[in-house]
DNA sequence: AATTCCATTTTGTGTAGACTTTATCTTTTT
DNA sequence: AAAAAGATAAAGTCTACACAAAATGGAATT
């Protein structure tokens, strides 16, 4: 069907069987003819029905079971896939000319409430950064981050006046854990001004923790202006 | 590694080849050896190599395309996957004992603002469903959907004040396609009544749009109780 | 210098078959 | 009846090989 070819491929396969699953014709709870009954069906061999199947549970359909079979979802585990953007990108994406301004940044010992959520001991040190995030001249994020100098020692010689923590962080330790968090926050007199939006006003943030190997490398606040839209489709 | 088995598996080389990213042994924007390369160095088929590096695209470190080879990423395209719950699913995980609570339901004309949204004719009628989610005798959710009657006819005959809109929509039209949005929205005279919360407050907010093969089926505003927080790891 | 064309390389996907692992079901034993 | 043991079915994964598709880099042509 999607190729010009006269072979079935998993792509059809899982296009066939997502279609019935949609029209009704597979009912939630129902099990699925096992792969060797499909592979007949569809005339090919175990091995690509078997990677048609694997996708569709792995997209959140079908869950399979060892000597159980293959069934149908009831209530279809569906999963949103967010691509986090880098705030460059983002405001790029939306048409905007970025441009980052550093507000502040030293060096001083884990504040206690940062040190219970990151597991640190009390006495290590982080390096605080503040900056704005403008697409043009308006403001689009302001980000407040604590950075765990243990953790990334260079961090002592960046130079965050010309490019952002979290462009640098991506450069020096690009693969790494993360929970990330979203939530409602309040702006308060500070954020206001720098987000431009009246006191009180509701701001869209995203905290997001960072971990490289199991060692806590940073924590991270990110206000959004007004407005601001989280989107995905799946 | 994973296993007792003497041979080498398609997860021992994700694990081995993510291990190397990690360490910097593979810098961003390296090319990787060849699947044929790296078959001989795994002593396994160029399948299971390509099903290690296959996976690890799709977890989006490394970027492949024919001819020009395999490298890594170097601004890591990480997706956060959320698992978007169904509302008592979330209640009960938090400890709490889910209750549903109808507080209107009418049919009428789409407004102008929904008909333009979800790209309706502006004659086409929509059940407007108003509903509550506690936990315990908390507000957990305030829930405010408009259902598309001619994608989802059955829905004149749905009783609404036992079972909640979209409980009753998973159970009728399974498998869609959605589209979700996150922000942070104020609390208005009516909504802080619902929730509890001072009006102007900053409310967590979800927007859902769903389609079933292209066709409009519903626009639903979830508003989450104060101190909402959305989180993922990844 | 630019464009078109083509060979080659690399990933993408299919076939055929084997062995492994796990969970379920049945049977047997307690 | 309950618990333990064993048979078996289904998915999970590997090997070995083949051909397809895409895109790149260089050669040929304009």
């Amino acid at each position: 069907m999607t190729q010009t070819s006269d072979t079935t491929s998993y792509k059809d396969i899982k296009q066939t069987v997502l279609h019935r699953i949609r029209s009704g014709e597979l009912q939630p709870d129902t099990l699925l003819p096992n792969e060797q009954k499909l592979a007949v069906e569809f005339s090919c061999t175990r091995t690509t029905v078997n990677r048609a199947l694997r996708e569709l549970a792995d997209e959140g359909f079908l869950e399979r079971r060892r000597k159980a079979g293959t069934r149908v979802l009831s209530a279809p585990q569906r999963q949103a896939r967010f691509t986090i953007p880098l705030v460059r990108d983002e405001v790029e994406a939306l048409g905007g000319t970025y441009r980052y301004a550093l507000v502040s940044h030293e060096t001083q010992n884990a504040p206690d409430w940062l040190a219970a959520r990151l597991s640190l001991r009390p006495d290590q040190s982080v390096m605080h950064v503040r900056c704005m995030h403008f697409s043009g001249n308006t403001p689009f994020q302001f980000e407040d981050r604590w950075i765990v100098i243990d953790s990334v020692p260079q961090v002592e010689q960046a130079d965050f006046s010309s490019i952002g923590p979290n462009d640098w962080l991506v450069q020096t330790v690009p693969f790494t854990n993360v929970e990330l968090t979203f939530l409602a926050s309040r702006a308060d007199a500070s954020l206001a001004g720098f987000l431009d939006v009246t006191e009180g006003e509701p701001v869209f943030t995203a905290e997001r923790i960072t971990w490289l190997q199991g060692q806590p490398v940073t924590f991270a606040k990110m206000y959004f202006a007004a407005g601001y839209r989280m989107t995905t489709e799946f």
